[in-house]
DNA sequence: TTCCATACATACTAGTCGGTATGTTGATCA
DNA sequence: TGATCAACATACCGACTAGTATGTATGGAA
């Protein structure tokens, strides 16, 4: 007489299916072995997924884009200065770093580099939730050109993207060095690079024309 | 009566195994493919490698090794202006770029992010081989700032451990958009990185002497 | 010419994999 | 209360896997 709940199964099986594919890749990520970490049987999994694909799919759409909206792009939405809100947001994702992300790093990265090439429908979705993340950037910095926090000489997009392939670049470094050092020296150099980012205050403005 | 050649053979599946990792991952890298792809038997394979991984360890270790030797080292080792040298390395990596590097993505980086987590035996040896790459950054830029052109200010080994993760993290978004625009546009955007660690001429010194 | 280690070749095993066929149970609504 | 269908459960299949057991051929040394 075990009471059904079929929302919670299907949460399970996600929550489940992310694990295993943080800890062993999703391509030797094994049913039986999400099965055996939830007690869902079989019979249960392939009524809520068609096949592992979709279900590796649904952890991208629904559990990856959820945490990177959380994460790198509701805190750089507010106004103000953006170079300062980017800087919280690494600075709280140092803070908030659990061992298991530096242990088996970043899943959303982990799961661009191993499947992007393998599978379009990966591929696909993974770069949509990049692209979401990247259009925040770029906006967080056009919003900051208008209010005067950033050069009005940078290609905003170009930054983003730069911005991206770094952060993602600095957490595949900090998993394969295995070290909160190297993350934390990379998120710094990187915030160096952001406060060149900075329009020059009145006085520098004028003085650099005066030089021109 | 075919003849023997033993380095020919160990050689072959080296490379056929380069291939397949590339293309499938090491995980998913099936030994039978590897044979298929040479011609060679599963006995000859097992004699000159005596297990799937240690085959994979010699593809770290000589072929990879030697690549990144060739493209990202040799370049920056000699004197001069290292963001320059640098920079050409990055104009030349763009331009002998296959289509395959931005298919399969760079070799390096993608064993890097699919194995790391799971093998220590693949995450020291390609943290040793990117370490080697990171040292000879550093020693580029320290030289650089004993010869003017870099700015003394800087901790060079924090830089170049930032480089790295900026062109691993470049290379795979390249990959994930399948757009060379993208490398592209990333390298250029660190190119201006770059630039904000020339030291400044003499006479910018002085001034930003005078106004301090 | 004999001998023997290296360099292969073939056939096979034990296990794992994703997926399916077929059955049973539980909740909801007429 | 009975019917109906979603929500499971169990047993199984064929394909594929790394690895091995065992045998054979080659080429150089003695």
């Amino acid at each position: 007489m075990t009471t059904r709940d079929p929302a919670k199964t299907r949460q399970d099986l996600l929550l489940a299916a992310y694990e295993e594919i943080q800890q062993h890749g999703y391509q030797k990520a094994s049913l039986d072995s999400i099965l055996a970490r939830t007690g869902v049987t079989k019979g249960a999994l392939y009524h809520h997924f068609p096949s592992k694909k979709e279900l590796g799919y649904a952890v991208v759409e629904e559990l990856m884009r959820q945490w990177l909206r959380d994460m790198w792009i509701r805190p750089i939405e507010q106004g103000g200065d953006p170079i300062e809100a980017l800087k919280d947001a690494m600075q709280r994702g140092v803070e908030s770093l659990t061992p298991e992300m530096i242990r088996f790093g970043c899943p959303l990265n982990n799961l661009c580099q191993e499947m992007s090439q393998i599978d379009e429908g990966f591929r696909l979705r993974l770069q949509h939730i990049v692209d979401e993340w990247t259009a925040a950037l770029s906006e967080a910095l056009d919003r900051g050109q208008r209010e005067g926090f950033v050069r009005a000489d940078i290609k905003t997009d170009k930054v983003a993207t730069f911005l991206v392939a770094s952060i993602e670049g600095s957490l595949g470094s900090a998993k394969n060095a295995q070290s909160v050092d190297v993350l934390k020296d990379n998120l710094e150099t990187l915030s160096s690079y952001l406060d060149t980012l900075r329009a020059p205050s009145p006085q520098d403005a004028s003085r650099s024309q005066a030089a021109a």
